[in-house]
DNA sequence: AAAACTTTGTTTAATTTTTGACAAAGATGT
DNA sequence: ACATCTTTGTCAAAAATTAAACAAAGTTTT
């Protein structure tokens, strides 16, 4: 359960909803049964109406989902309405692939600033930004009112600047360092974990190198 | 559950085991009890000990597990023992990003060749490694013996560029675009949608915002 | 306007996952 | 060597998640 009593499976779930109905939305489709969502999602129909119905009803019984509608309303209940800055802590090639997304900002992720504690990066221009020194980050959190940070420094460093972070007020850690960091809990940390990832496929590979098929 | 009846879920928390261990190992210390690593971890003693149990009983009463035996142990069902090969599809930031992370190696995932649709990247040397074109693609997998394939490029491509993986008989796909891949069931697929990412975070964030807090 | 059809929201049932409990096994201390 | 303490592996209970079922509401067709 997360704090405002929807399960966890739920939210895991919602952003893939989103995805789905902005592209069911873009190909021109104006209203969607929860079944045809189903055959295109591959999960149940069950599942989608009682996923959408923890956030109220948004269909109509013998005519669907408006598409528009559904993708507009998944919008506001993940935030994706409204603005956040960010900041990128981290410079290197994760830092700048995540500067240089633009669909985040589509979303609403604004990329205010770019840190490294290296001082070869430091006045590098990445994205129109200029790539700024570990020293300015108090300050620059402050004055550019700053919402999320994402970490994407080794994990020695990460726990460190994770503490400075929250010693001056950010409200969310989007953390790709391998480390779990431990934080006051009105903290919101969203952790990637790559190498986590790289292991579960290793897992499936290795099961499915072993098996014998039979199909 | 996975092919092999082990559920999704435990396969999700073993490369966690995996990650403490190492670090408790690198600490030095030889045995710990399930009760000492759910402290650690946050999670329930019980938890590791059914979790553990489904691939063996590498504990001992009244002693606990020696971490060294369970580290490898975890490994080895992992499948971090044996080494994969691995190319990146698309050597932008985030391709090159994961072609630096020295780490995966550690873990057996040798990354042998970069490509990229680009001509102006072509050639260029990415962690000693020269970035070849796509249409080298079919041929330096069946030679290179490669496994794995990290897609790192845009959906659309990514959508194509599988199919082509597939036919020229790739096991795995760990894959960074943010559509999900329509392949035939005995090909692994690890998806990384950065942005799916991004909105749980900001669902929590939204959450955490309007919330009045009693603590 | 009525009948037939569609589809939701919701309730109930089934399944899966997690937690708690404890006997059996072995370690530790005297 | 014996008693005590620790801790696993496993079984049973509780909680959470998913799927199925269906009445009620609304749409479409005739």
């Amino acid at each position: 359960m997360t704090k405002d009593g929807i399960s966890r499976a739920v939210v895991k779930r919602l952003p893939r909803y989103y995805r789905y109905l902005g592209e069911i939305l873009e190909s021109g489709v104006e209203r969607i049964s929860s079944n045809e969502l189903s055959q295109k999602m591959n999960v149940t129909a069950s599942q989608i109406r009682q996923d959408l119905n923890n956030f109220g009803g948004f269909g109509q019984q013998g005519y669907g989902y408006n598409v528009e509608h559904l993708y507009l309303e998944i919008g506001k209940i993940l935030g994706v309405d409204k603005k956040h800055n960010m900041i990128i802590i981290g410079s290197g090639n994760l830092g700048q692939a995540i500067a240089n997304y633009t669909n985040f900002e589509k979303r609403g992720f604004v990329v205010t600033g770019l840190f490294d504690k290296n001082p070869d990066l430091h006045g590098k221009i990445v994205r129109g930004m200029e790539v700024l020194p570990m020293e300015r980050l108090e300050q620059f959190i402050v004055e550019h009112n700053i919402d999320i940070a994402a970490l994407t420094i080794p994990k020695q460093e990460a726990v460190k600047v994770a503490e400075r972070l929250v010693d001056c007020g950010i409200k969310a850690i989007w953390n790709f360092a391998h480390t779990d960091l431990n934080l006051p809990k009105e903290i919101v940390v969203e952790n990637v974990h790559l190498s986590e990832s790289l292991m579960r496929l290793s897992y499936n590979l290795t099961r499915e190198e072993n098996q014998i098929h039979d199909d």
